[in-house]
RNA sequence: CGGGGAGUGGCGCAGUUUGGUAGCGCGCAUGGUUUGGGACCAUGAGGUCGCAGGUUCAAAUCCUGUCUCCCCGACCA
């Protein structure tokens, strides 16, 4: 019935054959679709442009198409996709309490004036003016936004615990946008907001978004790493990453194999006891001594130089910071490096960049030679793996000279102590001392610990069950459907193609007939209407190909199953079924068929969907 | 932002060094032969060589500028 709807409302766009079904659309044009009409085509040659491997399939599939740097559109097939990830991620949002609402692109500068993000963040978000010249920009997120709802209806803890969730477009203007879907200008993206009167709430509502994290990227056919990570520009108190851990990915991870401690490598932590423990210099300390180190301006020569080990000596290094170009100096010990991120945090600053030889001559300072003797006057941050038990080689801040025998905290301040040291690999486990690994990944989703930062900056209080008025606790958490699409396919693939995880594949069932006998077409046909009629998606290649063109066509595009109808097939008893992810094909009789798909698909399913 | 590379029919590329007005493969169209792993034959459509200036009798090719795309790096004293 919604098939002659359809054919009455819109003139048929392609006249169906003699002989051929009036199910040209299938039920609808929803479970079905003809690859001889499908917009788009597959393309034999990888584009030129491609480095990833899911990017290649992807634009050779014919899921998606680049119109301008990190700026896609998606074909039928990978809207498919995308919107059965979304139907995932509501699934799971629903689960947990989230309803789901839809907040616009566009955002008023004045609410990003409110949180004081207007400022903070720079030429990546993309801003304009109205006609009336009132300050607009495009959501780059949407912390603002949700704010600035939960202030219009949020105001009694009786109203609280809420969750609230949109998928939608964001625009970040990246300096750099690569690897196809994985890091792009424009992306729609699952963002969760939950809502609560106490970090104690939130912190009891926190794991179950992990774990609907965790379930949706099961779902999706795509393993993650859940990490600690760092704040960045959200700010609030803790962080995760969930990682999908492939060579191609853009973060580093610090993993732990024994205890799985696990941690972008912008916070990761480490046990900093060096191996050869030297005897603590203790209570005799000797005088700072100046000794002549001529050309010795590292700490590997140096050390080596004074026959001293690199730990017992001291790396003085000169920052500045972003917004009010500050000079800080990071002192670390020498066989250490300094994690930039971690420093840029201590000291309160978006990022810190490392002054030029330049620069550290107008400060006084010497390249190579720079120490931590005689800075008292700048801001110095200290590594906490300098001990004032040990006495240390540094610079003397004079060509050609070092320090020796100097002392923390007798010979420089120890007033600002933190953990500003990169974890490498190798660097041993922070809670059960194993040596650490690195690794590369790809972000999917992250989940924030906001806090009170948002609902403070733009009064977004709720009155307590005492009747004061307080700051909303705030979560957000954030998962980027093309990203994941992304990763999807780069785990999903072999040789030849795409293998869709059934439960995000652009369809079920690939069907191919093979020749142009009128007794296969016709079994196709029948095939196809019946799977459409029993909702099964099929994607039927009804072209006039040759078989090698639509085999290779079959593996490429990637659906779960694949049918096969020929003069052979039925000289052997059916059709031919094969699984894409498997190697043998089978004969399955006309009679039972649909039975056969069936229990196909639920043993497809049952593959990825976790269970409850 | 810094460094490198590339823009020539829809896609992949050659031609640029040594200026003489564009070619190959795939794809596309038409006809025919094929039909279980990217078939074959024939015919044909499609490009002001990213754009703008300049040099020259003559520019895809040389010069200048500009735009776009891709890769690497984001500086460890």
């Amino acid at each position: 019935m919604t098939l002659v709807y359809h054919r009455d409302i819109i003139p048929l766009i392609h006249t169906p054959e003699p002989g051929r079904t009036t199910r040209e659309h299938g039920t609808g044009g929803t479970f079905a679709m003809r690859l001889s009409q499908a917009f788009g085509k597959t393309l034999r040659e990888q584009p030129a442009e491609v480095e990833m491997a899911s990017h290649g399939l992807m634009l050779r599939a014919g899921l998606i198409s680049k119109l301008a740097s990190g700026i896609y559109s998606y074909l039928p097939l990978g809207w498919r996709s995308v919107r059965k990830i979304q139907d995932v991620m509501r699934k799971e949002m629903n689960a947990i309490g989230g309803q789901e609402i839809n907040m616009p692109v566009v955002n008023p500068g004045d609410i990003w004036k409110e949180s004081g993000r207007w400022d903070e963040i720079g030429p990546e978000m993309a801003r304009f003016k109205d006609r009336s010249g009132r300050d607009m920009c495009l959501a780059m997120t949407h912390e603002e936004s949700v704010t600035d709802l939960a202030r219009r209806f949020i105001d009694s803890y009786r109203q609280l615990p809420c969750v609230v969730y949109h998928i939608q477009t964001k625009f970040r203007d990246e300096p750099r946008a690569r690897g196809g879907l994985v890091r792009v200008r424009e992306f729609t993206m699952k963002d969760a907001y939950s809502f609560h009167t106490d970090q104690a709430d939130l912190d009891r509502y926190y794991p179950y978004m992990c774990t609907a994290y965790e379930r949706i990227c099961r779902t999706c056919g795509v393993p993650v790493v859940k990490v600690l990570s760092d704040v960045g520009m959200m700010g609030g108190s803790m962080a995760h990453e969930f990682i999908y851990l492939t060579d191609s990915g853009e973060d580093t991870l610090i993993l732990c194999p024994e205890c799985g401690y696990a941690a972008n490598r912008e916070v990761a932590m480490f046990n900093k006891t060096p191996e050869q423990e030297s005897a603590p210099t203790g209570e005799n300390q000797a005088p700072v001594e100046k000794v002549h180190t001529p050309g010795k301006d590292t700490i590997a020569s140096v050390t080596g130089y004074l026959g001293v080990s690199p730990v017992l000596s001291i790396k003085t290094m000169a920052y500045f910071t972003q917004e009010d170009n500050r000079l800080v100096i990071a002192l670390i010990r020498g066989d250490l490096d300094i994690n930039e991120r971690k420093l840029a945090n201590f000291v309160g600053t978006s990022q810190v960049r490392l002054a030029s030889p330049e620069e550290l001559g107008a400060h006084g300072l010497v390249q190579g030679f720079m120490s931590p003797v005689g800075v008292g006057h700048l801001e110095v941050t200290v590594d906490d793996s300098i001990s004032p038990e040990y006495s240390y080689v540094a610079g003397a801040n004079e060509k050609d000279y070092h320090f020796v025998n100097v002392v923390p905290g007798r010979d420089f301040s120890l007033d600002s102590v933190a953990d500003i040291a990169a974890a490498r690999d190798g660097d041993l486990c922070p809670v059960c001392n194993a040596p650490l690994v690195q690794a590369r990944g790809i972000e999917v989703g992250n989940t924030f610990m906001l806090g009170t930062r948002y609902s403070k900056s733009m009064g977004a209080n709720f009155q307590g069950e005492d009747g004061a008025l307080k700051p909303l606790v705030m979560g957000c958490y954030g998962m980027g459907v093309g990203r994941l699409l992304a990763c999807i396919v780069e785990e999903n693939r072999d040789e030849k193609g795409i293998s869709w995880p059934i439960t995000v594949a652009p369809y079920h069932v690939h069907l191919l007939s093979l020749g142009t006998g009128s007794q296969v077409i016709e079994i196709a046909e029948n095939i196809y209407d019946k799977l459409g009629q029993l909702g099964v998606e099929v994607l039927y290649d009804d072209r006039d190909e040759s078989a090698g063109v639509k085999f290779n066509d079959a593996d490429l595009l990637g659906m779960p199953i694949r049918v096969t109808v020929s003069k052979r097939s039925l000289e052997a008893g059916g059709v031919e079924v094969k699984l894409r992810a498997g190697e043998e094909s089978m004969i399955v009789p006309l009679d039972g068929f649909e039975d056969k798909i069936s229990g196909l698909m639920r043993h497809e399913f049952s593959r990825f969907v976790p269970e409850g």
